[in-house]
DNA sequence: TTATATACGATAATTATAGTCGTATTTATT
DNA sequence: AATAAATACGACTATAATTATCGTATATAA
């Protein structure tokens, strides 16, 4: 319970890897998956899906690939976790309104103060903390 | 992502469901289950642990029921969701030292970092401060 | 023009979660 | 002693979520 996904995993996999090469040079899906033994057309979702949400650079073409954006200091592991899996919620009913339970629930105010206090804890920690 | 599972709660629930009710009275899993909602069955199962973890009480043969333990004031948030699912991590390799990965893994420091935090986070909350 | 990279939607496979079934045991009540 | 209502628990099924693959399109350096 509570683990990390694949995808963050891979994504954390990735950001390191990315960080680790000197400054500005290009790694791509290929060389990531080759040297850490992921499934490379998993990872590469990964990547696009991180280069859409401004965590990393992509260019096209051959001889291209992916670094690290320059702001990535500044995305908090709340931000890094919720571009890549939407809303981090440890449950449903923080974001969405739709319960069955309706009238019978009595947990809404107790799940909203754990996930507020997960939600705060996340965001105080940045993903360059987390990765160095 | 990071979302408690059923069983958790369920077990939330439960827990309220008692906390509300006078003090040493007992209540069925049929009694919560109906006035909440909830498959019996698994309901059922979900107390049956929380009773072998000493959480709540146990008390058998018809009029039997449940009630919340008096020690339950003590229990942390991790603990709780660690006795109902196991160790709390958010990835195998916090416990597990098998992996697939071996030397080519480089976030192991990073997931115990992330780990760290959000385990201390949920020992540092009862849940009783939870669910009041 | 070709080769190599990213981009991305659709789908299949796998795994984890959720829920059910059947039966045994305990014990208050009659 | 018999019955009924509750907990206890292992095995199984169904469902949902995650993980992985496939096929194809697009970009661009050589």
């Amino acid at each position: 319970m509570l683990k990390l996904t694949r995808k963050v995993e891979y994504a954390l996999i990735a950001v390191r890897h990315m960080q680790a090469m000197e400054s500005g040079k290009l790694t791509s899906a290929k060389e990531i998956a080759l040297s850490h033994g992921l499934p490379q057309q998993l990872l590469a979702k990964t990547l696009q899906k991180m280069a859409k949400e401004n965590i990393i650079e992509a260019v096209q073409g051959p001889s291209g690939g992916y670094r690290i954006s320059s702001n990535s200091d500044k995305i908090s592991l709340k931000d890094f976790f919720e571009k890549l899996e939407g809303p981090l919620g440890m449950m449903d009913c923080y974001f969405d309104s739709e319960c069955i339970q309706l009238g019978a629930c009595n947990i809404r105010t107790p799940i909203q103060r754990i996930n507020d206090n997960m939600r705060n804890m996340f965001s105080k920690m940045t993903l360059r903390e987390a990765t160095q």
